[in-house]
DNA sequence: ACTCCGGTCATTACATCGAC
DNA sequence: GTCGATGTAATGACCGGAGT
């Protein structure tokens, strides 16, 4: 099982099918194991027992399959904030106990997933989780005056695919109710030099050892600390507290940096030392309000004063030093290490939930790409934005009222790069100066030349999501709408149907999603012809599937057809609309190929590039019942043809887009013999108005 | 400011059951 | 046999306070 990332491979053959047969007992995880470790986490979605003369069975699927249920009650806005990570991932595998024995039979259902693997499994609940083991452990440790830290700190050199996080064992710890008694550390550190990630969490760069505060130290440590850093990845603002020899040494070492210092440093000192020095509150209050040209006069005498009684506790020093060469080293790297998981964990998160507050479609374009701190960030400027009157811009951030006004969403581009970072790799600042993407590209127009044309058609489609960054394949999660209930079954009764392939085609084109099912599956939706005839005999009467267009729209939509679901959907409703019947979709596939290639320099002029011209060309040269996915209809391109050909108006309307296609050849002739046409494409199912 | 952790809410994993 | 709806326990995650 290969399933990674969306619809890779094989595009059409009977395949997948893989049964594997294991031991009852430990059917479920065992397999599973292999699957977390490829960045993808497989959870039980439901089972039957053997009971009420029921085959014992279990259904996988990834975490991120289904969508979210609400069970808050309706009125008091939600106090947390938190998020979910469902976005109806397809992929579903079926555990079916074999009828003569005690094995288990493993059959994939569906083998994609429409989002990418995650990166690091921290940060993802599932797979965090303790195990039984783990939790014994746990258990045994507190009692023995283990710390949290520590304690994670075992779990993860026990297991090196251990994607705990410390909140994990906070709360296992809690259940338990153990509690730790263990000092503090006797470690003490002079200087820590820390960095900041897009999810504003701090991490340790490294500590150092100081003799004493002094500039020469100092700029030995930053002398060190340069030459571990990469030559582009030298910070570009340093925050410190106001310790002039190290200003001086900053100012020696990182000339190109600007240097701030921390506030907080500043005011605790200026009230640790400063107040004292004042009788009354009254003198002390208007000390305060210049309290910041004060702090910068009284600075020399405060560090001279500091210095000398940090001198006085060096004294002591050399004992806790020669302590701290022996025994601390595997402290810090601990510490280190727990660092890393929570970074993972937040980066993670920063992927793959969507808060609540975050959906508006204002965040459209940067959920999921952008560190979730960030995004709160700009929630409370766009709400600020919200309290002012348009016309005022004085104050917060006009760009968002600007983008709010125009009900556009906020730009990717306009966040700067380091709250995109969501990954732990290497970046360079100089990328558009020396970074060339050539070698890449060619790498792709070899690999894409030595493959066969549904391989091509693959690419092509990923490398128009690359090009258009804001057309992932991920789904926008759905709105925290009212699910409460089962639905009524009186509207009509294909709440079962199978997706038609259609609408898979259209939504990927759309870059929203990608096709849920794999080829193979198709057979399934074979076996039950008499489902898909229920569909077609609805009365229309309400209009069926209205609620799935746009709201705008549907005081229009008079009725609606459905057709057969197979590969062949969309021509055969192009077929039936033209007054043909359904039937004979054969025939505008043929149509649709000649209008190709009579007019081939217009198409490609009008699609272009040539690519896709052959691109379309082979989706449309199918004339087999149930062609593979790379045959079906896709959208806009065939809906140029079909009113070029056929010399009408089509309409295209669903919820992600509603187009418009003129036939653009013929002259314009009264209004009254405009012929449109109008294709849905909706949830399950496609139809004619 | 930072760490730890209790209290509590929110989300999810999973089982069960009825309808088709 | 299959699927969807739904109840519910488990558990993850958030908030805020105490201590350092």
């Amino acid at each position: 099982m290969d399933e990674e990332k969306g619809q890779t491979e094989e595009s059409g053959k009977e395949k997948v099918v893989n049964v594997a047969l294991m031991e009852r007992e430990d059917m479920p995880r065992e397999e599973l194991q292999t699957e977390l470790r490829n960045g993808l986490v497989i959870v039980i979605e439901k089972s039957d027992v053997a009971a009420n003369g029921r085959k014992p069975r279990i259904i996988f699927t990834c975490e991120r399959s289904g969508v979210y249920r609400d069970r808050s009650p309706q009125g008091p806005k939600p106090i947390k904030a938190t998020g979910i990570q469902k976005c109806k991932c397809p992929f579903k595998l079926k555990g079916q106990k074999m009828a003569n024995n005690d094995d288990w039979a493993l059959i994939v259902i569906c083998g994609f997933h429409n989002h990418p693997a995650t990166q690091y499994l921290e940060g993802h609940s599932f797979a965090g989780r303790l195990s039984k083991e783990e939790s014994n452990l746990l258990v045994d440790m507190s009692k023995n005056n283990v710390k949290p830290k520590d304690i994670l700190h075992v779990l993860k050199k026990r297991d090196m695919h251990n994607a705990t996080t410390i909140r994990a064992i906070y709360n296992a710890r809690r259940k338990c109710k153990v509690r730790e008694q263990a000092g503090r550390s006797q470690m003490q550190l002079l200087m820590k030099i820390v960095g900041v990630t897009s999810t504003d969490l701090t991490f340790s760069v490294c500590c150092v050892y100081l003799e004493s505060e002094r500039e020469n130290n100092y700029i030995w440590a930053l002398e060190r600390l340069k030459g571990v850093m990469e030559e582009n990845m030298l910070p570009s603002v340093i925050v410190i507290d106001r310790e002039l020899a190290l200003m001086k040494a900053i100012k020696k070492k990182f000339p190109s940096a600007t240097t701030l210092l921390c506030r907080w440093h500043i005011s605790r000192n200026v009230l640790a030392n400063c107040k004292k020095l004042f009788e009354t509150n009254e003198i002390w209050e208007t000390f305060i309000s210049s309290w910041n040209l004060l702090v910068l006069a009284a600075s020399e005498e405060e560090f001279a004063q500091r210095l000398k009684s940090m001198e006085s506790d060096f004294s002591k020093y050399p004992t806790a030093l020669t302590y701290i060469r022996n025994s601390s080293w595997t402290k810090v790297h601990t510490l280190l290490e727990l660092q890393l998981v929570e970074i993972k964990a937040s980066l993670e998160r920063s992927l793959t939930m969507v808060q609540h507050d975050f959906k508006p479609s204002i965040f459209k374009e940067l959920r999921e790409f952008v560190a979730m701190n960030a995004l709160t960030m700009i929630l409370d400027e766009s709400r600020r934005a919200d309290s002012l009157s348009p016309d005022v811009f004085a104050c917060g951030s006009p760009e968002i009222a600007e983008y709010k006004r125009e009900g556009r969403p906020i730009p990717l581009s306009s966040l700067h790069s380091h709250r995109k970072k969501l990954d732990l790799l290497q970046v360079n600042q100089d990328e558009s100066k020396t970074l060339s993407c050539m070698p890449e590209i060619e790498m792709i127009v070899k690999r894409f030349n030595d493959s066969d044309d549904p391989a091509k058609v693959q690419l092509l489609r990923k490398l128009r999501e690359l090009a258009n960054p804001a057309s992932t394949f991920l789904l926008e999660p759905e709105v925290k709408g009212k699910t409460r209930g089962r639905p009524s079954l009186k509207a009509y009764t294909s709440a079962r149907r199978n997706p038609s392939k259609f609408e898979y085609v259209l939504s990927n084109e759309d870059g929203k999603s990608i096709p849920a099912m794999p080829s193979s599956t198709l057979s399934l939706q074979l076996k039950k012809p008499q489902k898909e005839k229920i569909c077609q005999s609805q009365p229309l009467k309400p209009v069926p599937f209205i609620t799935l267009f746009p709201s705008g729209i549907r005081p229009y939509i008079r009725g609606a057809k459905d057709v057969a679901a197979d590969g062949n959907c969309g021509f055969r409703t192009v077929a039936d609309l033209i007054g043909i019947g359904e039937d004979n979709w054969a025939r505008v596939r043929r149509d649709l190929v000649d209008e190709l290639q009579c007019h081939y320099n217009e198409y490609t002029l009008l699609l272009g590039y040539a690519g896709r011209y052959q691109e379309l060309l082979h989706l449309l040269s199918n004339f087999e019942p149930n062609p593979s996915y790379d045959h079906w209809m896709i959208m806009p391109n065939t809906g140029y043809l079909i009113a070029f050909k056929y010399n009408v108006i089509g309409l295209l309307i669903s919820m992600q887009q509603c187009l418009t296609f003129l036939p653009l050849r013929s002259i314009p002739g009264p209004r009254s013999s405009h012929k449109i046409i109008a294709i849905g494409y909706i949830y399950g199912c496609h139809f004619i108005e």
